[in-house]
DNA sequence: GATGAATGAGCATTCATTCAT
DNA sequence: GATGAATGAATGCTCATTCAT
């Protein structure tokens, strides 16, 4: 996926059984929704028996949360990789966004299960999925903290509600893509989309 | 709720049994989330009979569907009343905001049950969950649409992309604090968040 | 059961649904054994569905709990009569033994379910059904400490290992008959197993 | 195993991975009791794969009931020889409690597994430790019998029920000892009790 | 209308057993 | 023989929904 990581690496997919299974999960999940989805059928996805969904994961709720856990690690190495490498500001925000918009709209059914149930409540899962979510967050807060610092945005800012700004366009727009059976491309949406945050952010 | 809306009505708590249960619900399902609360859960809060629920309600997805239903037509009378007496651009824009977060800010626990549900993907859910959705998103479209119209807004904005903006960056500004256990006022960040709005979408 | 309390009564059989649950349990445990019975088979044998069951006992060891609860304490109440009108000695101790069969030879079932499982072992069960066993054992050190007083029996005596005996003995003749299939009466044994145990403690 | 066959023998542990195995089952059967324990418990605790078990018993049941084999007749081995060597009648009945208490007194373990289970009711369980349950019962009639005939006990005894005294009685003590934590040795308490048991018996 | 006991389908999870390596 | 991943039947328990009172 990361081109630059595996450029000789033959299997673009990760293997082993964990990893397929988590693949199944997501067909799953994102088509029923975690609640209505049984373990048996993500094991009948996965093409294993229902009791081997066990050998990998000891509960329901960790095929939600080790899903979390691994998108958002390879996303936010991405992230990071790329903020590392553009300018403060605009640039920053515009890569920010492109990015955010490749990841998930290389795959509706990944983005969908992340969008949908990152809102979870029940204790188990939220704990489990807190760790990703911040990782977001704060990868959005160096973007706008950078660019105060760097004089491009504005010094006013209260920093929470300027990511919650980028973080809930974001989310709206990938989520609203993801639920609809339009094909339009989810990054075309990347540069009008920077273009308005930077105007709100811009000093 | 809202003292300038209802100038004359007497009663500020619907009344009847199947209101009464309403709340009850939205009492649990802020707590543990509707997948988690069982409807025996939902009669003990409300002080009636498992059976009774039934009396007012055909299925346990109805309780949440008519949640939407009742509280986002009151929202949508609000929101509907107050831009109808506002300028549009900046000055509908800002009181759109204003009103949005005064709403929902009034009831933490209403918040919450809106805000961490309307993208359950349950078929029946859902599809009963829709028109309030769209009601909510066509205020928000004449906001920009008429501030566009209007010259106030960018007449090259992609009035879907402006929209998701605003939705987005209300939901989660909402959620955060619904989710949150701080004392804050929602309402405080209406100020800051509507300046980065009409700063995104003017022209 | 018995016949100066309830005088009058015309049922003998204490009535209610979580009775007769109780009872399809030793019928069903009593067959298979704990273990090897589920609770559906119980539910069907007591002719209700599997729910039903867990809407009388929170668990599927509570059956067995709560089993050893209710006839133990019938058997106390029984005990604690005979011994307070029997002399101290060969008469209480031969009250006893034959009490205590006529108890547990009135329902084979019954006397198999308890003689099988009090030495279970699984933390739940044990911790339930152990006020049972020490009233059991209560009731016999009562006899063994007022012989002794009494100068019926050897004052030379452990209690405790004269309480072994005692109980032992009794476990034993009862599981034998309870596991077979012979008809002979249990109570039968009380005579001469009783001029045994006198011998054993007589001073 | 046979101590007139290894009267100086070095090891008393009986090797091969078989009897490893056993010996495991007995640490985990009698910490968590046999329904309580998987498999994978015992083979964990022996040290092999969960497989390896399959290649020395066919089910798991074998696992109790060959452990039931091997001890009883070892025990058996040892009263025989025992009871060959000592006078009918009271020297015979102390012999047998001294012995008796010396074996299970050894290892808390096995005294557990054996007093806990013997009463197990499930067929196949069952059916297979019968044969040990007989040698054991053997054993003491061998004891009443060769007492009555040798004129020490008294004639009109019932064999069965005598039989039964002792056996309940040393049952009671063993688990009793088992089941607790005190570090009394069991040994002891074999003289008191055979001095009751004699004179419950003597003519 | 109100009640709450009864229902039974549904599901997560366990675990004895198998078998390819 | 040894391994341990894979299997899938089995089961305790839950809970939306019904219905007799």
């Amino acid at each position: 996926m990361d081109p630059e990581s595996q450029p000789i690496a033959v299997q673009a997919e990760p293997v082993g059984k964990g990893a397929a299974i988590l693949k199944a999960a997501v067909a799953v999940f994102s088509l029923r929704g975690y609640h209505a989805s049984t373990v048996a059928d993500v094991a009948k996805e996965a093409g294993v028996a229902t009791g081997t969904i066990y050998n990998y994961f000891e509960r329901k709720e960790d095929l939600l949360i080790e899903l979390f856990h691994r998108y958002s690690e390879r996303y936010l190495v991405l992230q990071t990789a790329g903020l590392d490498s553009e300018k403060p500001g605009q640039e920053q925000l515009s890569g920010f966004v492109r990015r955010h918009f490749e990841v998930f709209g290389e795959e509706r059914g990944v983005a969908r299960v992340f969008h949908v149930h990152w809102r979870e409540v029940q204790p188990l899962i939220r704990q489990g999925i807190l760790p990703s979510l911040r990782s977001f967050f704060a990868a959005m807060d160096r973007v706008v903290e950078e660019g105060i610092q760097a004089g491009e945005f504005d010094p006013d800012l209260s920093p929470r509600l300027a990511r919650q700004l980028i973080s809930g366009a974001l989310d709206e727009v990938v989520i609203s893509w993801a639920l609809s059976e339009n094909n339009r491309a989810l990054v075309d949406s990347a540069a009008p989309l920077s273009r308005m945050l930077e105007k709100a952010l811009r000093s």
